[in-house]
DNA sequence: CGAACCCTTGAGCATGATCAAAGTCCGTGG
DNA sequence: CCACGGACTTTGATCATGCTCAAGGGTTCG
């Protein structure tokens, strides 16, 4: 089933993913398990087709049967608030865990949705379950992810509590910067996979503001955005911002 | 010590609890355990001294061992913002498990604080895990409680990124009765253990914007309180402002 | 090439923060 | 038992942040 090296044995099973080759399995669930549990776990799991933009992953109907981890590509979750409106909850980033919410039962709290093309693999959650009674480096892997989303969630709802708009936008970029460095890219130059309207719902706040704020941190050369491409060019001073510093001016050149 | 009838090994051990005879053995851990099983998990677990209101039951600097399942009173989480600025972040009720961020490693991100005098069952996580791995339904039940904070999460997000602070102090209202009827009480009558200064740091809102808010309730016949005792008085129409809807007049008599 | 959709910028307005000052409840100790 | 101190709560007045409405420009995709 498994093999080495290289990428001669994917053709021959297109539908099932590889850990051992995979970029992010330094970051995904099998982090830290020995090689031949790795052929355990490795053969639960199955490589989707991959979603196109907009298309949705699943709904609050779909019955609970897997979680994902994201190879490439990003995500939304969308919750139904009131009627017609809708919030963003959660963005979803490559070498991430999609679906954690479901296994609690009573379907998906919300709408998943590729923001671009995105791959994922598919794991069974039942047969994860078993194999992580016998694989106990995977079974404290997997409380381990589901402990550290109930983390980054409380830190999120500061910067969500936290008064001003700045201060969560400034918070929004470092995150996102944060959570790229993690998957191996950089922490300072990035693409925005979302809009600035996604961006708005999910942080409470108004596009006009995204927009004029984005603006504003431009001006003050605290980062460059050009259409959606980012570079952070003072991130300190945005941490700042982030802990309700007021916006310094610009050095003027 | 509460134990009247069954088993006489109880007075020769009163530091452990026994689930078999707790009053919320159908909210906590064990809720899925045959009655054997349920000793095994009972052998592991420890109940405390009770904790006085404003003690505190770990902080950052607290090594990670144990989580906690809250058998009465409350508790509130309070992670540091900026510099002297606490965000409170979470809630603790009866039959709520404690400390599952702590998981993950690198620390307790906040400070766990009674809110008034608190007895805790102490479970050492390690050999939690190890238990997970002999009992199925132990372990999917850990997984599902993680699942449901990880859930209960985005919904909350919903409710701060949600604009207006009626919305905000409604929903918060009808979350707190939902969770006491989770533990037995009445969902529209009970006791607030935080204070309004705790709630505004919650919402994001100044402790005048609820002292305000909760007159104007109350002048709309949406709720009554006094002092801290709180019944609900309309949680139709209170769910439907947490929805946006305004806050209709009074009937008036 | 047109049509969405997204993004930006402007002007006026309302919600909730801030500052200020009573009033209330509680535990503590006289 | 009552008086005191401290923390919590309520209410009022003013002000600023960020929302709403409105319109113009840009990009992408069929």
């Amino acid at each position: 089933m498994t093999v080495p090296t290289a990428d001669s044995d994917i053709k021959a099973s297109p539908m099932h993913a590889h850990c051992q080759t995979c970029r992010l399995n330094s970051l995904c669930l099998p982090l830290a398990l020995r090689l031949d549990d790795l052929e355990d776990f490795d053969a639960i799991i199955r490589r989707r087709a991959p979603l196109k933009r907009g298309e949705t992953l699943l709904d609050p109907r779909t019955p609970f049967h897997h979680v994902f981890a994201v190879r490439c590509g990003s995500l939304k979750q969308q919750v139904v608030h009131a009627e017609g409106e809708e919030r963003v909850t959660h963005f979803y980033l490559p070498g991430e865990l999609v679906g954690l919410e479901g296994v609690a039962g009573d379907g998906h709290p919300g709408t998943i949705t590729a923001l671009e093309t995105t791959a994922l693999c598919e794991i069974p959650f039942d047969r994860l379950d078993v194999l992580s009674a016998q694989l106990p480096a995977l079974r404290r892997e997997l409380y381990r992810c589901m402990s550290r989303d109930i983390r980054d969630d409380r830190y999120l709802h500061c910067r969500l509590a936290g008064h001003t708009a700045e201060a969560r936008l400034a918070g929004f970029m470092l995150d996102l910067g944060y959570r790229f460095q993690r998957c191996g890219l950089s922490a300072t130059r990035f693409r925005l996979p979302m809009s600035r309207i996604d961006i708005g719902s999910h942080l409470g706040l108004a596009v006009e503001t995204i927009s004029r704020l984005i603006s504003r941190f431009q001006q003050a050369e605290l980062l460059h955005v050009a259409r959606r491409e980012v570079t952070l060019l003072a991130p300190e001073r945005l941490a700042g911002i982030a802990r309700g510093a007021p916006i310094g001016e610009r050095a003027d050149a």
